[in-house]
DNA sequence: CGGGGCGCTGCAAACGTGTGCATAATCATC
DNA sequence: GATGATTATGCACACGTTTGCAGCGCCCCG
């Protein structure tokens, strides 16, 4: 009696056959079994500690209660925050993530892919983001279960649970122009992902919505989602002498880089330019000046998707649902009045005077 | 032919025996197989893109080259690093990870390593910080292989690495010393925690190395690493009315706690008080001011731990080793002259007056 | 020419579960 | 009370792979 029980041990000691035992443990087919002896199997696999083994089950049944997650980079708490979600979703339903990142590059999503494919995975969590994706193509021809999150194809022919881009924007305009501005640039992140894509989309909307014309000069489109890359294009916009009064960022780090930017222009955020971001990461509170953002439901937007896979693998084959979360808009220091603004400068023309 | 192809598949198309195929596919027993019929089995596989199946293999050989990976909070970007260290590092080995949080919750802890040990896997390497730990008897007990990563059990029994607290420490207290600090308070964390312990035993190691003299009145033990916490225990530094005019603290987060704590006394960093944190988080640098704090190669810990794992798997049974990993202190704007401090301290005086 | 050793491959038994089929036992029905 | 329906359990195989053992042919050497 070396290593776990197993099925043969418990049966032997109830004194059945290995088949019953296995009946009996499974609340699916406990029906078939004598109450009476599903008790007494129940307490031998008690008294011997019995765990049903996975893996034999898995080569069993070709199932795994394993969910492959791919995620582009975990240290990103903003998908930190969607694995936490989507870890306590599965639980609920008895299964296991397996998690890899993909740092959003096509050759490691694919062999992320096939590793977990020959684990035998039961279904596919996918939260990176190209708008793209060979995932599309595999689902149709193999059937596979896939849910994505935080992102959508094109096509809308998965299920899918994002934030609600379009309404998120639709929050930080309105902000905007309430303070005053007319004037607002919009540092797009890139449309090959969809999140750059579906917001740059959103701007476009919201400023129609508020009256306000939209300057094709004002949009700049960057490669990523970046500090670095925000800097950049916020440099840009500032070197072209063009006039804005706000900026609308894809993403708190383009924010963050507004920031840089502004400073290495001798501007003032929010007192020359205010800045939005998108998503209140962790800590962009306590940043100089405190970021006004647009929450982003991360946690949930996990579970959620969790309890999609979870529907997906119970029902046969449920319509392919596209979720929207509502989003939240956190005013803080990074945004004032237009009007004050223009006092300001005024202002400080007339003490400097 | 329907679903993946199989061992007996590659068989009959190269004409030989499933064993044949096994043994020509395995690197391990390739010797054993005629040059030819090898290459002619490659061939096979390589046509009908055969994959051999993890479950089936881990089923005969207890095996599943997948390492169960223990961890408190993913959504906290010092163990997300960790935890991509460790996922590159197992990769050269082949070694998939198994994730799960717990949570620092002892029942959670134990769920997740009954469940991971039913999935058979290979390991554990445990980033949980409690110092004293049921894994340790587990261990001597099963002879089940575990890695510590962060933290390290008192009796040294299990191999580990970790950042260099006390090395860390002295650089913080020996660049307060420097900057003329000589009344300086320490913010520890939970004792319970092996990080929060051995960094308060390096303080006081560095206290003594740097001549000054360690006021019992001046350290203060939180009950967790949160800003909540940092903002309660220096409040009750300074509610105190004790003199200091730097506080070392436990933790990022714990320093955090400290500039609220600071701002709602009136206080300014570092003009009154100088800071100092640990781990350098990411965006520390953006705080206002900009934490002085020492760096933990948290990526390089993880990549470590994965290597010793790997190289317990491997050989029969390697010395439990205790790996450190040199911190590094970065210098930004919460630490400032204990000097200029009362310049200042005089300065404003003079011009109130 | 026979025997022993060696290199290669086939054979079959596992690993632990799940499940269709057969069978024994129990029960209801006419 | 015989027959058919129902219930409960045993039986055996399958899932895909690994691996000890056996056997076959070959070569070398005596």
């Amino acid at each position: 009696m070396i290593g776990p029980a197993t099925l043969r041990d418990v049966a032997r000691l109830a004194g059945v056959h290995p088949g019953t035992v296995s009946r009996a443990l499974n609340p699916q087919t406990r029906g078939l079994v004598n109450e009476r002896t599903a008790r007494r199997v129940l307490d031998a696999a008690q008294e011997l500690g019995y765990r049903p083994n996975p893996i034999a089950r898995g080569l069993r049944t070709n199932r795994s209660n394993t969910i492959g997650v791919l995620v582009p980079d975990l240290m990103n708490p903003l998908f930190a925050a969607v694995v936490r979600g989507i870890e306590d979703g599965l639980r609920e339903g008895g299964y296991t993530p397996l998690i890899a990142n993909t740092d959003n590059d096509a050759e490691r999503e694919r062999v992320a892919y096939e590793a977990m494919s020959a684990r035998q995975v039961d279904g596919f969590i996918a939260a990176t983001a190209r708008r793209d994706h060979w995932l599309l193509a595999d689902q149709v021809r193999t059937g596979v279960k896939v849910v994505l999150v935080n992102r959508r194809v094109d096509s809308d022919a998965l299920p899918a649970v994002t934030g609600d881009d379009h309404e998120g924007i639709r929050l930080a305009v309105e902000h905007l122009a309430g303070l005053g501005h007319r004037r607002i640039a919009h540092l797009a992140g890139s449309q090959t992902l969809y999140t750059g894509w579906s917001r740059h989309l959103g701007f476009l909307d919201a400023m129609k919505a508020c009256g306000l014309e939209v300057d094709p000069d004002l949009v700049v489109f960057s490669d990523a989602f970046t500090e670095k890359e925000g800097a950049r294009c916020c440099g840009e916009l500032l070197d072209g002498g063009r006039e804005f009064t706000a900026i609308v960022a894809g993403n708190d780090l383009l924010a963050l880089g507004c920031y840089d930017a502004l400073e290495a222009h001798g501007l003032r955020c929010p007192d020359d330019v205010s800045v939005v971001g998108y998503n209140d990461m962790p800590f962009v509170d306590r940043f100089r000046p405190p970021l006004t953002t647009v929450r982003v439901p991360h946690y949930e937007l996990g579970a959620t998707a969790a309890g999609l896979m979870l529907e997906q693998l119970r029902g046969a084959d449920p319509p392919a649902r596209q979720l929207l979360l509502a989003p939240e808009l956190v005013i803080r220091g990074s945004t004032a009045p237009a009007v004050a603004q223009a006092d300001r400068n005024t202002a400080s023309l007339d003490t400097s005077h």
